[in-house]
DNA sequence: ACAAGTGGTTAACAATAACTTAATATTAAT
DNA sequence: ATTAATATTAAGTTATTGTTAACCACTTGT
């Protein structure tokens, strides 16, 4: 099985706690990306769909435990852990925030020894509870749990055969599957059906997914192909 | 499908912080055992198998530290959510405890809200299916412990199949549930219902809330949808 | 004990969404 | 240009779910 390395937002106006936390976590091994602001925050979780994410509560447009409530309505984000770092030290704050669905509130000074101890603690947790079926690739989010597919901040609903289609070609991108694999997989080596079904389903792929994703390859089979 | 409370061991031989953190867990519904030492919570732990444990870091015999890291090794117990509570402010302590497998680490001297507040945030990332007694989602309360659900401040009352039921697709919202997962959750895995009793079981909560929450995702099952 | 009510299940049928096919148009390869 | 493969469209078919009402088992109040 392999591990990527795990995917860590971190969303913080001062860009130097950033930086030392960043650097921290790069040295554990994490991969980092960042966002200054509430706004950015949410854009950036969606698109890159990390393992973990650290909000400021103070920060421009939306305040971290607004993100925080915010993601765990989102359809492809509610289960991420978050942790919350504020220089808050407050104890109605630290309530509201952790009621807001976040999994840790973390006061600010903070050693960045800690905060990875943190990091990992949490990741550990979340990794015995939950395995997501979640693949992406490119601006697509295919969730198999929640049957959902997100492209670009959009939902986009698909039947269930479509579903399994368009995930057993995300699956492997840029590979082609030949007609009869996809036949194999997706309806079964039983149930023998024409050769325009699979044709008249990548059709709706295509024309509930905008982009241009699925790729013929004629007398052979169907790929996915990343923008 | 049976809730009881839920049941925490606390740990600590200081008896009056005990006291004060009990009664305010048993204040929010949580069951609460006790041990006065390391040894005492060992076999408590594997006697009641608590929901969660409370460890001060401070106590006779083994060190909530090392009590952790016996947990850990244990069958039953491994998985096991453990917050450690602790007088030391010591950034190495504090390292050592979460690496020892603990969850959470809190410093005294504690705010029993903040701390009950941390009990339901990990009891909620723990478990997977509604183990605080109260799930709250978009407009809807539900409440185990007496049955209710309240949607925009009016009372539903649902049949016990239709509550669990309910309670089952508001525990992971967006997620689809498959019909047999339903089954086996809700009806149990021996008793053997017809394939429109789940139909007939949904249509009643669709009825009884007004709202439109639940979805069908054809010929795989139905999911929980905020509004 | 009895009637009335509640909850749970089933069966019959209706409705609908998903899937398949067939007919025709378009495209790509040689 | 010719041919084979795929795209497109609409219509037809099937599978799945929705709805209703009836039935039975249990509980409750009298």
């Amino acid at each position: 099985m392999e591990t990527e390395p795990k995917k860590i937002l971190i969303a913080d106006d001062e860009s130097d706690i950033v930086e030392i936390i960043g650097f921290n976590l790069e040295k554990e091994g994490f991969t980092i990306f960042t966002a200054k602001d509430g706004n950015e925050a949410i854009n950036k979780a969606q698109q890159i769909q990390p393992d973990l994410i650290i909000l400021d509560v103070m920060m421009p447009y939306k305040n971290g435990i607004e993100v925080c409530t915010i993601l765990r309505q989102h359809p492809n984000l509610n289960e991420v852990p978050i942790i919350l770092l504020t220089a808050i030290n407050d104890e109605q704050t630290h309530i509201k925030g952790l009621e807001s669905g976040a999994d840790d509130y973390v006061n600010k000074p903070i050693s960045p020894k800690v905060l990875v101890s943190r990091v990992k603690s949490l990741l550990r947790r979340t990794n015995i509870v939950s395995i997501n079926n979640i693949i992406e690739i490119g601006d697509f989010t295919i969730d198999s749990d929640k049957f959902l597919v997100t492209h670009q901040n959009e939902t986009i609903v698909l039947a269930k055969k479509e579903f399994e289609l368009f995930r057993l070609l995300a699956s492997k991108p840029g590979r082609v599957f030949l007609r009869d694999e996809i036949l194999n997989i997706v309806w079964g080596s039983e149930v023998i059906v024409g050769d325009r079904t699979i044709d008249v389903h990548v059709r709706k792929i295509r024309q509930k997914i905008k982009a241009d994703c699925i790729a013929t390859v004629k007398g052979v089979g169907y790929k996915f192909e990343v923008a």
